[in-house]
This record gives structure tokens, C-alpha cells and sequence, in this order.
DNA sequence: GATTAGCACTCGAACAAACGGAGTGCTAAA
DNA sequence: TTTAGCACTCCGTTTGTTCGAGTGCTAATC
């Protein structure tokens, strides 16, 4: 059975009021600002409900949204929302002030947009993979160990720290770095693979083991470091009624903090422009109640990671979504201008 | 007026029980276990109120500790708690894994402390000035900006975008890396300072202005970093009947989320071997119903931070105690080693 | 004189009954 | 097809009521 407009009309219209006042919407309330009476009303709402539209917490109360029923507006029945040049002018504020590599930029992306959504953000730093080597330093620490720092056309990665041979010393080490540099230089971070290493000549064959190593420590070094997703706002969602449950605060919490979680569902959105998941459609436990919606960002035109917003499963998905759509634009230019000689 | 021998057994049994229990401790119940009647308990109680060391809900309610309670019990009651073996072992445990870098071992000992105490932990990365340069290294991002890397004794310090001339190139900087670092190595970052800059000559002096700026940005920018103090296990707090309010959970994790009053914090405990600060001792406004237990750490003999507990007033003093001086220990030895060739 | 048994009293937590209101479904009239 | 009207439902809140753990005070006991 298709729904008529009307139907549509009325669903959008609760949703919407549930959306702001987050308690059941009775046929009363809704037909004063509406052209039916609340007979007509309720009889639709008995319709919808069957259809799975609605549901009714108990007898005398009035109807709540479905995931259907979200589903139904995020796909067809959603207004675009319109940021207000206050808004956007904030938001662009904060990429405008904190430029000191993709790192805070991203971390200052994940502030944003929990502070203006007042939902809970998360963006994951970019998958290294994809981009090109610009620079290799090692650098010596103690006597065995060493700092390798890895640039990329996208910025900076996380440095991380390796076992090297106790009688490789501090010249060594640079001479390695800057052979490395050479040979790889603009190769994506996925194909420097050690099976070229014994193609070269000289100093590096004979540290063949030591720079295989290396190299598959850089290329997998990434996944094993925890802090590849910045999360904010996880307390903002204390503020709904829905998390007034501290048991239930505290499985969200627990949940958006397993960063591993949350990498994998940001590297999954990061192929679409877009994705809005509702309640149950999430995969971890704890969100069962939430809806995450997402974009990516790209380097280059190469999407290389995405950010979202977590909020409860009746969030104002159409103010979220043109905030995500002026993040991303924003984020673009950002890290656009760290590229610049490109 | 003294407290006589009985008043303090009486207090330090009412502050044990209500560690555990979390709910005013009646006369009753405690003349269970103890050589007197319930009324004489409950003259003592009585006189232990006016005394200032108890206090009650309400009229006919137990009594439960005030503030002046805990302080005499930290100070002179508290016995020693003694880890068991395998909690020792476990603690063991976390250093024993995790040993890439003074970093990682910080964010690993808050992870050890909240997981086995259940309260929060705070750890502030080691305060870099009193460290001596070990190496630094600039490395060429885009035109115009470079990462700035700083390897010092006690390990690597956080890295820090840094702006260059645009005429300076790859070698360039290379070149001014190694001047700086031989001139530097092994001064305290603290006096790592412009002013002897001008006395180079060559290279570093044609780029005094760089250099200058270079190095101030170095001195200061860890201040400007938020990442200096490791958090852990904040949410563990919405366990304890103190926080079954979700207001109250709200301004706790608010409160332990800023990091530079946590830092501030940390900062100023880390000339002190152990401190305890009872509710409303704390400067947090967010703390007054917590009490905060610390413990420095030193490398090299020097305190260079300090890390923390964060729990109810009626937290578990002695265990934490007790742990924190066991973490201590096994800090110390692993920071040690990361100092082997000193 | 110190301790304790006994007693009347207090207050909160927990449970139950009563009430009001917002909402519903259904029927009959427009 | 829409809507006014009505009986009904059920939640949230308020109002009692009871129960129990606890208290302070007094008088008896050690």
C-alpha cells in the first residue's frame, strides 16, 4: 500500500515534532497547526501504525516515529535544511584558526561539529594507504631504537617508534632515510612493499632485513596506534532525555569509545559521499538507539577517510546533513592548502 | 578536644563501612562487630558530630563521614593495604607490553590505573624542560612549513608543525637540524633559548630569525598541545551511586575533560612525592564531591610529572594509595630503560 | 561514673490508592 | 469522507500509609 499524501504530510509532521520535543505526538496537538481535525488524525495514525510507520508506547499515549518512518524521511521527506550565515561563518571559523597540520585540523573538525550539532562527532584520521610518500626520516633515540617519521602528500603520519640494529649509528640511520626517501618517493604508502627492497644496491641490501622490517612496520603501523579516530561531544548526548538512564549513558559511552569500532565504521562510509544509518541498521550494540550519519573527505579527489555525527535516532538529520555538506567543503579546501606545491 | 582511642576506632570503623557500603552507617549495624553496645556507639557518634567528624543526612539516618573525617583517617588511621600478588602482577603486566616509547607507557599506566582501581586516571606527559636534547630534527612538509621533531632524554616530545622561510630547501634544513642539535645536545629544553642564537656563526645566524622563532616555538609548543594529559576510565565513575545522576555524572566528566585544569593540576602534584586532596580541598569546582590522589614521577632522578586518581570522597584511599606507589615503581623502571646508554 | 537496656519518636523509602489529563477507538451525524 | 462526541485507557503525580532503621534521652546496671 503506497502512502498518500496526506499520510506522508501527517507522518512528516510527526517526526518532525518529535524531532524537537522528544515525547509522543497525540492527534490533539498535531491538528492545531493542521487543516484535518483530530478524528482524521488519529484515523491516519491507526493506518500508519499498521504500516509500521508508527508505534505507540502504550494504549493511551500518542504515536512515536519508526525506523521505517525515519528511513522513509531521510530518504524522500526531508526539507534541506539551511545553515544561517552565522552558522556557516562559525564553522568556517574553525578551520580558518587551527592550520597546524592534518592532524589538529581533523581533531579541530571532530570539535566542530560536536559543538554545533551538540551531538557527538567522529572523524578518522586518513588511511595512509592511499597516499604518497614525501619523506622518510629515521631518527635515532636510544641505541637499538629509532623514531620513523613518515610524510605523506596528505600531511603528517603518527611517528612510531622501531627496533633497529644496535650497531647502526646516527649517519646510518640518515643514509637510510634519504635512500628510502628516493626510492619511494610519491609511491602510495600500500605499495611500498619490502620485495623491492633487495632490488637496491648498496647500503640498504646489506640492512635488507632491517629496512623490510621497516618498511612493513610503516605500512602496518597505523592500524596498531589507537588514536586514528578523534572523538568529541561524547557527553553532549547526556543532555537528552533519552540518555537520562545512566546505564544507558554509559553503554553509549562505552561504545563510542572503542576506537577500533568506530575506525572500522567511518572506513566503511569513507567509499560513500554520504550515509545515514538509523537504529538498528547500525551494527554495534550501543547504537541501537542512535543514527549516525556520515561523509567523506578526500585528498586529491582519493577519498581517504570520513567523519560523522552520533546522535539519538530522532536527530534533526536534515540540519546535520548540510552541516556535514559544509564540513566536508571545508575540510577540502584545508587540507587542499597543505598540498600546495602539488 | 582530643579524640580518645575509642572515638577513633569508632570513626575509622564508620569510614570503612561507608567506603563500602556508600550509605550513612547506623549504630546498630556497627555494634555488631565491635566491643560496645549501639547506644554507646551512639553517644560517641553523637559527640564525634559536634567534633565536626560526622554528619547526617537527616534526623533519623545514620552518620557518614565529613571531609575532616577523611583527612584524619588519610593522615593517621588509614592502615596499609597490600596489593595481592596477582594484582601486582597484573599491574606488572601493563608495562611489561606496551614499551613503545615514553608515550605509549603514560597512555598505558592511565589504561593500568583506571582498570584496576575502577575510579579515573589522569596522567600528564612529562614536562619537557627539565629534559636535555638529544637530537632535533626539522623535515621539509610543503613549501613554507616543516615538522619540527624533538628527541630528548626522556624520550620523543610531540611534534610541532613549525612556518620556515620559503626560499629554504630540503638540505637546507637538514644542515640547520645538525647545527642545532650539536649546539644544543644535552641542555635542558628550558634553556634552549634565542638569546645565544646570534653568538653562531655561518648558516644559523644568516637565518637568526627562523632559528629564533624555530626555537621558541619548540620551548613553547607543548603548552599549546591539549594532549598533554592522558585521561582514562572516566566513565567508570557512572558506576558509583554518587553519579546515578545523570546531571551530576555530566559535570564530573565535564570537569576531568579539560585538560589544562587537569594539566594544571598534575603539574603543580608533581613536586610532591604523594598528595591526597580531599573534596572540597579541590580547586575544580567540579570536584567537590571527589577526592583526587596523586603520585610523581621521576626520570633521571628529576620529578618530571605526576599522575593520578580520581574518585568519590569515599574512595578506597588506602588501596589507591597503594597502587599508585606500586605504578610508581614500575614507571620509573620503565623509563629508566628507556634511558639505557645514559 | 561509665555502660547499656528500653522506649518514644523521626524520617525516608516503598507501596497503594486516587486523580487528572492527554490520548485513543468507535459510532453516528454532517 | 470528514468530524463531533463519547466512553474508555493508561500514565504520571499526588496523597496516604506502613515499615524499618535509626536517633536521643532516661533510668537501670555494672
Amino acid at each position: 500500500m503506497e502512502l498518500d499524501s496526506r499520510k506522508l504530510q501527517i507522518l512528516r509532521a510527526i517526526v518532525d515534532e518529535y524531532i524537537l520535543s522528544a515525547s509522543p505526538v497525540g492527534s490533539k496537538s498535531l491538528s492545531q497547526n493542521s487543516k484535518w481535525s483530530s478524528a482524521t488524525i488519529r484515523n491516519e495514525m491507526a493506518d500508519l501504525e499498521t504500516l509500521g510507520y508508527l508505534a505507540q508506547p502504550h494504549t493511551s499515549a500518542g504515536r512515536i516515529p519508526s525506523e521505517k518512518a525515519y528511513r522513509l524521511y531521510v530518504d524522500q521527506m526531508m526539507q534541506h535544511a539551511h545553515l544561517s550565515d552565522d552558522e556557516s561563518k562559525l564553522l568556517y571559523g574553525y578551520f580558518r584558526e587551527h592550520v597546524h597540520g592534518v592532524d589538529a585540523v581533523l581533531r579541530e573538525t571532530a570539535k566542530a561539529l560536536s559543538e554545533i550539532t551538540h551531538y557527538t562527532a567522529v572523524v578518522m584520521m586518513p588511511d595512509i594507504g592511499v597516499n604518497r610518500l614525501r619523506h622518510l626520516q629515521l631518527i635515532p633515540l636510544t641505541t637499538g631504537k629509532a623514531l620513523a617519521v613518515v610524510v605523506t602528500d596528505a600531511g603528517v603520519s603518527q611517528n612510531t617508534v622501531i627496533d633497529v640494529p644496535a650497531d647502526i649509528g646516527s649517519e646510518e640511520l640518515d643514509r637510510i632515510s634519504k635512500s628510502i626517501t628516493a626510492r619511494f618517493q610519491d609511491c602510495r604508502m600500500s605499495t611500498v612493499s619490502s620485495s623491492l627492497v633487495r632490488e637496491l644496491g648498496g647500503e640498504l641490501s646489506r640492512r635488507a632485513d632491517f629496512v623490510e622490517s621497516l618498511l612493513s612496520a610503516l605500512c602496518n603501523g597505523q592500524t596498531r596506534d589507537r588514536r586514528m579516530v578523534e572523538l568529541s561531544g561524547a557527553t553532549n548526548m547526556l543532555e537528552y532525555p533519552e540518555y537520562s538512564d545512566v546505564n544507558k549513558a554509559k553503554t553509549f559511552l562505552a561504545t563510542v569509545e572503542q576506537k577500533d569500532d568506530m575506525y572500522r565504521m567511518l572506513k566503511k562510509a569513507s567509499n560513500m559521499e554520504f550515509t545515514v544509518t538509523i537504529g538498528s541498521e547500525n551494527e554495534q550494540e550501543g547504537f541501537q538507539d542512535c543514527s549516525v550519519v556520515t561523509a567523506s573527505y578526500r585528498v586529491n579527489g582519493t577519498p581517504v577517510g570520513s567523519f560523522g555525527v552520533i546522535g539519538p535516532t530522532r536527530m534533526d538529520y536534515a540540519r546535520v546533513l548540510s552541516i556535514l555538506k559544509n564540513v566536508q567543503n571545508n575540510l577540502s579546501t584545508v587540507l587542499q592548502s597543505f598540498l600546495k606545491e602539488e
